[in-house]
DNA sequence: GTATATTGTAGGTGTGTACCTACATAACCA
DNA sequence: TGGTTATGTAGGTACACACCTACAATATAC
C-alpha cells in the first residue's frame, strides 16, 4: 500500500498562516499566490488541501474562533484571584482586542462575499460566540440584585461592544486608555444593569 | 466662451447610484464597469467626475452619512408627540436599519482597503456620527436622575449597538421583532443607565 | 456661424488572479 | 525491491479589472 496522507496535519500547520493573511488583507486582496508565498508552498498544494479559496476562508473563520474561545476558556480556568469571570474576560479583551483578527474576518466575509457557505460559517460562529458570552454573564451575575437586563440581549450587546472597539481601534478613534475605560464601563453597565461605582 | 461644465450636478445625480453599488457589493466586487452600467454611462465618464475608484468610494461614504444625518435631523425636527428624541431615533433605526448601507460601506472600507484616504474619510464620518449621537443623548437625559454613564461612552456604545444590529440582520441571527426589542432595551440601558421598566 | 470646451462612444492595454495540467520525486507497504 | 500514491515543481490559461487613448458630437458665448 502507498504512503498515508498527512493532509490533516498539513492543514493544521498552514491554517494559522492562512487565517492571519485573510485577517490582515481581507478576502479579495488575499490572493492564492500570496497565501502560497506565506505558507512557503506552491499554490496548487493549497488546492490539494482545500477545494477552493472559499473553503480556505471558511476554515479560517472556524479556526480563529476556536482559538479565541480556547484562549478565553484558559484565561477563565486559571483562577482569578477573586475577580468575577466576565470582568476578567472584558479586561483581557480590552488589552488584546484585535489580535486574533476575528473581527476583520467577519468584516471581510460580510462585505467581500455573498457566499452562502461563508455566511453560514459566520452565523454558526456568532451563535457559538453568543452562547459562550451568555454563559459567562450568567455565571457572573449576582441573583440578589435585580432588575438585570435579559442575558441574551446583554450577550449580543457585549459582542457589539467588542465589534465597535475593533473599529475604533482600527481607525484610531480613541487612545488605548480610553478604549479600555470604554470597554470596562460599558461592559459593566451591560452586564450588571447599572453604571459602575 | 465654451460650454459650462455641469460636472457638479452630474456628480450629484450619479453619487446615489454609485454609493448604493458600493454598499451592496463592497469595494472590490464593485467594478468600474458595473458602476458605469448602473449609471448608464461609459466608464470614462466616471473617470472624468472622480480621479479614480477610490475617490468614488470616499465620496460615497460622505454622501451616505450626510443622507443619514439629514434623515435623522428631519425625523427629530418633525416633533414627536411627547416621546424623547433619542428613543425616537432608536425606534426609527430599529425599523430602517441597513437601508442606508452605511455599515456596509464601513465594513468594505475597513476590510478591503488599507488606503489612508479611505480611513481618513471613515474616521471623520465616525467623529461626526459620535458627536451627533452625543448631542441627542444629552438632550434626552433627565438631569434629575444620576448616576448616568458618561455621554461620550454611551454615544460610542449606541453606535456599536447599531453596528451589531446590522451584522445580526445580515446574518439573520435574530428575527425582526427580537432585533427591535434588542435595540430598544439595550439602547435604553445605555442612555439612561438602568434597564427599562 | 464659428471657435472652444464639454460630453459621449468605441475600443484597447497591461496587469492580476483563481485554478489547472504535466510531470518529477519520494515515502510507504507488501 | 517494486508498485502505488502522496507530495513537490514549473508553467500556463482564461478571464476580469482599473484605467487610458482617440475621436465624434454637441452645446454654449461671442
Amino acid at each position: 500500500m502507498p504512503r498515508p496522507s498527512h493532509a490533516d496535519e498539513r492543514r493544521r500547520q498552514l491554517l494559522p498562516i492562512v487565517a492571519s493573511a485573510f485577517a490582515e488583507l481581507g478576502y479579495r486582496r488575499t490572493t492564492t499566490a500570496e497565501l502560497a508565498k506565506r505558507c512557503k508552498v506552491r499554490e496548487n498544494i493549497l488546492y490539494r488541501l482545500w477545494r477552493d479559496k472559499k473553503a480556505m476562508f471558511v476554515a479560517s473563520i472556524e479556526f480563529v474562533y476556536a482559538l479565541s474561545a480556547e484562549t478565553w476558556r484558559r484565561l477563565l480556568a486559571e483562577g482569578g484571584d477573586g475577580k468575577p469571570p466576565a470582568e476578567r474576560l472584558l479586561q483581557y479583551e480590552s488589552e488584546h482586542h484585535g489580535e486574533s483578527g476575528l473581527q476583520r474576518l467577519v468584516f471581510a466575509g460580510l462585505s467581500e462575499t455573498n457566499d452562502p457557505a461563508i455566511h453560514r460559517a459566520l452565523r454558526t460562529m456568532y451563535r457559538r460566540f453568543h452562547r459562550f458570552i451568555g454563559e459567562q454573564i450568567t455565571a457572573y451575575r449576582d441573583d440578589r440584585r435585580p432588575p438585570q437586563p435579559d442575558v441574551g440581549l446583554s450577550a449580543w450587546a457585549v459582542i457589539g461592544l467588542g465589534t465597535l472597539t475593533s473599529i475604533v481601534q482600527e481607525l484610531n478613534l480613541l487612545k488605548s486608555g480610553e478604549r479600555k475605560r470604554f470597554m470596562a464601563e460599558v461592559g459593566h453597565l451591560l452586564i450588571e444593569g447599572r453604571p459602575a461605582a
